[in-house]
DNA sequence: TGGTATACCAGACAAATGTCTGTTATGCTG
DNA sequence: CAGCATAACAGACATTTGTCTGGTATACCA
């Protein structure tokens, strides 16, 4: 194998293992021998170890295939909530049946980044019927991602369970009871009897597929 | 071990591994026996050969760290369309350098569904700047994921990079030339002369986090 | 000229990991 | 009950993978 250039073969071994890692597939040592044709596994491993020691790679110690990409690589952003990538069932219809059987049945899982502290049977997440929240940039077809935790807090996004049905609303509590508002001026407000409804959680990400 | 109604176990085991795959994280077989405090590595190895036949794990034979999840679980939904979660880059300021060098420099990744006929290099993710779209539910703050593939087709709403600066439109293509549309009544529709824009690719996927 | 750094090779070795073969229970079923 | 399937265990073994120690060649610099 001919000598290349200082730091050419170092580049292009750190892109290949990037690319693998970003297809989440981390590379044994011999893979990447094979893949540049290397005679020696220690070409490789001198290459790794060089790129962990720039920053451009982290290694998990004691650990096949532990190459990993550095933290500002795999986190989702700076600013949003490190946690684990959980599948988020999806509900079909609320209305039908309960609520409990429509966990129990869902139409599918959705690949969601929640946070350690909170725990998978806590979120669910719902297709958005109907045009009332429009005003919010909340669209029909959307799906929202709900957190089932903690008391509702006046002011946030809520589904709320009325009428065997479940609908995207902004909550407010005043003393004259709940108000349910909808954001579109083609709506009205809904306040519902103390007992007829139930609020399942409040909104927490919203997905849209386009075309 | 005391021994468990038939499938429970199993049950158990396939969700751990998937959420570890989710992760993008292979286990190797004796660390799914620890998490579960199994005394035989058999045990486990049965109970992967096992979800693999009924074709709920994937195996690559001859590896370590070999168990992938099926092409069609990772599906988020029936209508979706199926394809493999790859972290898509999610750009930071595509201002200040050119656009490749934004690609290469990523704020962060975003766990995003792909179709398998495309590759993971034709996408990355921007966050939205600006009121300028918020008539079509895409608000500031926003992050859209944009596919590079293809030709623009007049009406998709797209990312466009116009004097150094990515700004997402509705496009339209007439005989007078290129438009790029804002949905905000407060905004003017854009007519950059030819040669002055370049359009980066098409919006599939809108994400947004509330509070 | 010698020293030093880098790129690469060679082969032995050790640790991690997957595979196999056989055994012990337990529950179900004819 | 015998027969069978499943859950789990035990331990040996093979393969994959990472680690180490030392060597060759080339470029560069004092």
């Amino acid at each position: 194998m001919p000598k290349t250039p200082p730091g050419q073969t170092r580049n292009r071994v750190f892109r290949f293992v990037r690319d693998c890692l970003l297809r989440g597939d981390s590379p044994s040592l011999r893979e990447v021998q094979r893949h540049f044709g290397f005679r020696a596994v220690e070409t490789v491993r001198a290459h790794l170890t060089a790129l962990v020691e720039e920053g451009r790679l982290v290694k998990e110690p004691g650990r096949a295939r532990g190459y990993r990409l550095p933290k500002r690589f795999s986190s989702p952003a700076p600013d949003w909530p490190t946690g684990r990538l959980q599948p988020v069932p999806l509900l079909g219809e609320v209305a039908a049946g309960g609520f409990e059987e429509a966990i129990e049945n869902p139409e599918g899982n959705l690949p969601v980044e929640i946070p350690d502290s909170r725990d998978l049977s806590d979120y669910f997440a719902l297709r958005v019927r109907g045009e009332s929240m429009s005003g919010a940039g909340i669209l029909p077809g959307d799906t929202v991602i709900v957190e089932r935790r903690g008391t509702p807090v006046s002011g946030q996004i809520v589904v709320a369970l009325l009428e065997e049905e479940a609908t995207v609303k902004r909550l407010h509590l005043g003393q004259d009871g709940m108000e349910l508002r909808p954001e579109n001026p083609g709506f009205d407000t809904l306040r519902p009897p103390p007992g007829t409804c139930r609020i399942l959680g409040r909104v927490v990400e919203l997905r849209r597929q386009i075309r």
